[in-house]
DNA sequence: TAGGTGACCCGCG
DNA sequence: GCGCGGGCCACCT
């Protein structure tokens, strides 16, 4: 296990690994759940680092409004629209359709 | 060592 | 009601 790493990091990553398929969360809502008032900014800073773990589905990951802001910083700008396409989420323009129904809470989908 | 940036969000004008 | 700017903390160079 690692030993210097951020333990808040992996923490986003358990949560991001969470989100189950089809369903996707947000920076703020993530942040919020995992108490870090030091903003939806760190959560971001932490999928940047999540390209270091397999199992961490950062494309299910969007802002408050459902768009791909993160897109970019995949392997390929279309990778996290294509993933997202097969997870079933319909995509248009880096953003997500029906963002507001595939939205997931983990406060209440894990039953805080 | 120190400075700047950053996959964002909220408040104010 | 809408638009724009600032701010928060941690990682990187």
């Amino acid at each position: 296990m690692n030993t210097k790493k951020s333990n808040y990091f992996d923490l986003v990553y358990q949560v991001v690994r969470e989100i189950p398929p089809g369903r996707v969360c947000t920076y703020g809502t993530i942040a919020h759940y995992l108490g870090l008032k030091s903003g939806a900014r760190m959560v971001g800073y932490a999928m940047n680092a999540a390209h270091t773990l397999p199992d961490v589905p950062a494309h299910r990951v969007v802002n408050r409004a459902g768009v791909l802001t993160g897109k970019h910083h995949f392997a390929t700008p279309t990778r996290m629209q294509e993933l997202l396409e097969l997870e079933g989420i319909h995509v248009e323009k880096d953003q997500v359709q029906d963002f507001d129904k595939l939205f997931w809470d983990p406060e209440k989908e894990l039953g805080l």
